[in-house]
DNA sequence: ATGTGACTCGCAGTCCGTT
DNA sequence: AAACGGACTGCGAGTCACA
């Protein structure tokens, strides 16, 4: 596995958020996530999991599947 | 979030190990995971890290994104 | 409004086995 | 081949003060 994947992931959760137009503190409040920890995932530095992950979709609005739509993800 | 997610992430799990005609076995080695924890994914007993999502989706020989193309979470 | 290091604690993940 | 259990270690969850 890339060293880099986390990073990927949390690149796209940045720009699924830029596109509502909230802050890591709002998206932290909807999806019961403290903002330090929505911060780490943007930047790669978080191992998250499947709970998560859904919980942060579902804060977004978005399918799970739309977090991993991402070219490099996909071989 | 709802209780049931995790099963139905194993559950897909399941669904595209056995399209591939692999056992639990098989699919642990490719992925570098153990098989009970294989079969514990499977059962929607545990809750799955990025890193191992893309281990597994990668060993499946499917994008990521593959893994969460279900229905009951595109809701 | 965000980045970051450090911390505790519960669970992710392994390894032994039986059914 | 797979479900399931017990015991173990290390890592992720979750939070804080501060920049």
């Amino acid at each position: 596995m890339r060293q880099d994947a986390q990073q990927l992931f949390g690149l796209r959760v940045k720009q699924l958020r830029l596109s509502k137009d909230i802050s890591q503190e709002e998206l932290g409040a909807l999806s019961n996530l403290d903002r330090t920890y929505i911060s780490g995932i943007e930047r790669g530095k978080r191992n998250v999991s499947l709970k998560n992950i859904l919980q942060i979709a579902s804060a977004l609005g978005v399918p799970a599947l739309e977090l991993f739509n991402i070219p490099e993800f996909k071989g």
